[in-house]
DNA sequence: CTGAAAGCGCTAACAT
DNA sequence: ATGTTAGCGCTTTCAG
């Protein structure tokens, strides 16, 4: 554990460059006017001391604490880390520190963590968590402004950032017209989630735009491999024919492959797979791997953590905004580069742009993923 | 964002409850000799003011800022945030906050963390990160107790909280012995990764106390399921017989069950897998589900937590702490449930099952996924 | 340009 | 049992 130091203070540095504690304090923090001589004075003899002013006594002087506190309310994980991680991130070069507080799907520890954190006089509060459906607010009429990321509020006064899933959902089945595929399957999660739903009516509108449809009506599951092996089973036997799957998420699709697979069908030739949520582990190292709809969670939690800062510092953007999903592109919906240099990290075949060659589609350019993070193709 | 309140003081509350702001606080805080009549008198006028008094100037005048720092040195992930979790757990029922910093491997935000996290007067820290090899000390003599949590510290004086690898290990190998399997193979990591070596030493060790070996030296490749199914390529090539595969880690063990499975090995049967890490997406959907090793990564943490909660009250306890790891028995090392209650969740349509055709398979009932999330072994 | 002094929200001695 | 007072570490007027 270590000696522990005496902890010097604000004073201690004053005394030592023989000046008084307000000097100290200006000189410290860049603030009022100094001579120059002065200032590095004293923050020589703050490095001697190895004194570090921050928030401790300057919350108390100044009303605002420079801190923010984030509350998941399920348990966090695949959905809520990134997001938080994002907003951490923004935050933190924003010099606010964050409290993190795991609801666990509790809403008495929730209730308890929003006491908490307005105990500790938090500037703002981020609400975070794997959505199903809107949540009720966290509390009403707060003193201090609260953003809802991911997860939405029943109350639409709320200011609330959530991925824009259709829209993913569109760059996604537009890739697949792209590369020339119009008869198209949809495996999906299970029917009571928001998002499984979500998911399918936009594909099924972004088809009808084309005067498509779906092959079979959305096939409601759950979100597991199992379930895409056996919608697989069932698209097989019910002889149906199908050139693309577009899957809920990206087990699903995983399961898809190995199933289509297993029955002889070339997966991206005969079938091109599309998954959503672009989670590593599960699209990469499909095989092939999944092209997937990556709604850019830590995006996501930096654009929300932005937004809880406008209104920390008095512009306040209430209402719902929506932050959009890239496509990732993989070899599901392509053909590999069989001579591609691969670096450990990248898409393979990232560079092959499917070639818009194809059926009813009036050739307008695929919106490829809207770069930023992601794809990295060049 | 909802309107803001102003936010009153207790002073206020003193005010309106007719009181002096000491003994406001006194009433607020249960501490000091008050009448029971006063204290419910303040309290009320607290709850009418909407007053929560907290470690805003609390830490100011008591010195004590009843929160502590969290820093993951590489970016958070599966190894870092149940250990994360778990802290907050155990420092939330403690009445201490969390403050989050996500080093991202990047040494200066690490250090420009501390220097955060030391400016706001946090009581303690832990650090944590996924492991390769015991780290440099993020810090000499500060004046707060640290622990490393998961990662080690290269000096032996610093407080550490480890998972008990080699216990874990053991129990497995155990658990292989008592099923009756003694040819045992070990597909292990790459060779640099500490954890792969003491992985595969401990499981050797664990065969000589019983006079037996490995079958083959461990065979050292990567943490993927390609090297899994590689690995049994080789394994079943060189003709070497075996009844079972220790795995360095879960996905390894995957790929070694699909490729076994596409071999016509039954698992467990005729060759039983034994995985490490129980991260619970590889082991449950793996077919069949694995059984593996687990390191209570939120025990641990929690563990760290109350470490450091008796280091900040004075009781530090340097060096290094094992903590026990446990197994999690699931189908790969034992025969089936055929009649385990189906769970409505799961698995629509379970009867199509395109699997089924799939070569060699005996097929034995779906692998139910594996149900109780923590049967230790016995 | 610098120092003195008041005060932020709260606690802890010490008086009453 | 309650009130008074003096800070905690720091910022911020406001005088010098």
């Amino acid at each position: 554990m270590g000696g522990r130091e005496r902890r010097a203070t604000v004073a201690d540095v004053a005394a030592l460059a023989g000046v008084s504690v307000g000097t100290a304090s200006k000189a410290l923090n860049g603030r009022g006017s100094l001579r120059e001589e002065t200032r590095t004075r004293v923050k020589e003899a703050a490095r001697q001391l190895n004194v570090l002013v921050g928030p401790a006594g300057r919350g108390v002087a100044s009303g605002r604490t420079y801190t923010v506190g984030m509350i998941t309310t399920d348990r966090m994980g695949r959905i809520s880390l990134p997001v938080l991680m994002g907003a951490e991130d923004a935050l933190g070069a924003g010099q606010m520190s964050v409290f993190l507080c795991d609801g666990r799907d509790d809403p008495i520890r929730e209730q308890y963590y929003l006491k908490t954190l307005l105990s500790r006089r938090v500037d703002g509060i981020i609400v975070t968590g794997r959505r199903t459906r809107p949540r009720a607010p966290i509390g009403a009429n707060l003193p201090v402004p609260v953003v809802y990321a991911y997860i939405g509020s029943t109350d639409p006064r709320d200011c609330t950032v959530e991925p824009d899933e259709a829209g993913g959902v569109r760059k996604g089945i537009e890739h697949l017209l792209a590369i020339g595929r119009t008869r198209i399957a949809h495996i999906a999660g299970p029917e009571q989630h928001n998002s499984s739903r979500l998911r399918s009516a936009a594909a099924a509108d972004r088809l009808a735009e084309e005067g498509l449809e779906l092959v079979t009506p959305p096939m409601f599951g759950a979100w597991t491999e199992t379930w895409g092996r056996q919608a697989v089973g069932i698209l097989l036997s019910s002889r149906i024919e199908f050139d693309a799957v577009f899957c809920g998420n990206d087990q699903i699709g995983r399961g898809a492959a190995d199933a289509l697979r297993a029955a002889g069908r070339r997966v991206p030739e005969d079938v091109a797979i599309l998954g959503f949520d672009n989670w590593d582990i599960m699209a990469e190292y499909s095989q092939p791997p999944l092209t997937s709809v990556d709604m850019n969670l830590t995006g996501l939690g930096r654009s929300a953590a932005h937004i809880l800062l406008a209104g920390i510092n008095g512009n306040p953007s209430p209402g719902r905004h929506l932050y959009p999903c890239d496509l990732v592109i993989r070899e599901s919906t392509t053909v590999p580069l069989l001579s591609a240099p691969r670096t450990p990290d990248a898409r393979p075949g990232a560079d092959l742009r499917p070639e818009a060659s194809v059926a009813g589609l009036t050739g307008h350019g695929m919106p490829l993923a809207g770069d930023v993070p992601h794809a990295s193709a060049g």
